[in-house]
DNA sequence: CAACGATGTCACGAGCTTGTAACATTTGCT
DNA sequence: AGCAAATGTTACAAGCTCGTGACATCGTTG
């Protein structure tokens, strides 16, 4: 398994080819979700967002380029990384998906080889932070998949959102973050939080990175925002 | 994310193309504004001048071509980098569009790829500062992204105007800058400050360099303003 | 229910930035 | 040389940024 187990909603009016593409996430180590048309794919995503939807263009009822473009309207979905399906080919319409916001464009016939490249490819563009690659730099190590960090060898113990944070900083190292950015990045783009709340969870990264003295990974750069650096 | 944040003005009638537009500059790193029309547009630009106008060519009442046009004409408004939307793809009409002054040129329907790109090329040509692209002259070396100086290797420690103000020259080096031109393009045109806070300024950021030995390259051309000179 | 950890917000103070004025120096010109 | 304009330099007050500890809230766990 090369990345962290996302939630993927499928939508796909075909049951056959639904079901092939739902065992194939599941191999891959992703959570699929099942809808069958775009109406029942807006009702579970009003329960919980999912990191990633793989979208048929042709669908009863409400289709694939409109439910996109409602997505990309909400601005609770926005951010969720589309992989549009289709069986035609044609540059037009190729042209027509892109342009409804959608970030891959699979036509069927496709293996699942490539499905799973065009998802890995889609979270890594949207969402570096999401695959559970060790990231590994300056002495620190963090594991997405055991959810541990080590610092010269010495376990660090950090709580979740100081983890989203270092990981993030990390998996963009070497790059001033203004706090909005941050806020967007690892609280969500449609949380209301304080721009202070930032500093306070970087006060508390800093702290618990003191004990192994990498604290100084972690930069201010005054006027502007954050920067992991290990140079 | 491949450029620093700048504010992009979008004018486009129809709401889901204006929503898919300002969605994908956002998810760029920009900051979109909007407006439906000419009027609109105009004013939202006499609050403050946005970085970048993406223009579509069709609009309701005053046309787009019209907008670029009196944009043109005003001299506070007469540097701002136009990029023109059409729907339409004939030659007579691009040749028509760039005569109006704008600096690119996009059809209908277009990618978020082409339209990132098509931005980031104009920003380099017009606005090179607005850029995240590491400028290296004379031995030193600015790179926005990490927000970080050095020079001869050595780093340099810069309070923010004063790297605003390297950034700008740097981007336009071999050409003299009047103190009112730096204040408008480093300060911004809307702040009200005294012509002599530039030569402060450009003392400290001397001082800053001075420890490279780099100071020489930011030179004072008497009665005119201010250059930096790598020659 | 009580205890606990996680989280967001606030208040306060130290230190940094910045615009300005005041004074010093340089430059160009007669 | 003498003068005036332009620029260099410094000091400083006001404002802003950021680090930090305290605290209230909330959901979870024992």
């Amino acid at each position: 398994m090369s990345f962290m187990a996302a939630t993927i909603l499928v939508v796909e009016d075909e049951p056959a080819i639904q079901e092939l593409i739902a065992y194939n996430l599941k191999q891959a180590g992703h959570l699929p979700l099942r809808a069958d048309n775009a109406e029942q794919a807006l009702n579970l995503i009003s329960n919980a967002l999912p990191d990633l939807v793989l979208l048929d263009w042709m669908l009863p009822g409400l289709s694939g380029i409109e439910l996109a473009r409602r997505l990309r309207a909400d601005k609770r979905t926005r951010s969720i990384p589309i992989i549009m399906l289709t069986a035609r080919s044609d540059e037009q319409d190729k042209l027509q998906g892109l342009e409804t916001g959608a970030d891959d464009y699979i036509t069927k016939p496709f293996s699942p080889r490539e499905l799973n490249a065009r998802i890995k490819a889609v979270l890594r563009r949207r969402a570096p932070q999401m695959t559970d690659d060790t990231v590994q730099l300056g002495g620190l190590k963090l594991d997405p998949a055991s959810h541990r960090v080590t610092g010269n060898g010495e376990p660090v113990d950090l709580g979740p959102t100081e983890f989203r944070l270092l990981h993030f900083l990390m998996t963009h190292a070497e790059r001033v973050h203004s706090r909005t950015q941050l806020l967007d990045q690892v609280w969500g783009d449609h949380v209301f939080v304080e721009e202070r709340t930032v500093d306070v969870h970087i006060r508390r990264l800093r702290k618990a990175l003191e004990p192994t003295e990498l604290d100084t990974l972690v930069q201010t750069v005054r006027g502007t925002g954050y920067r992991f650096s290990a140079s």
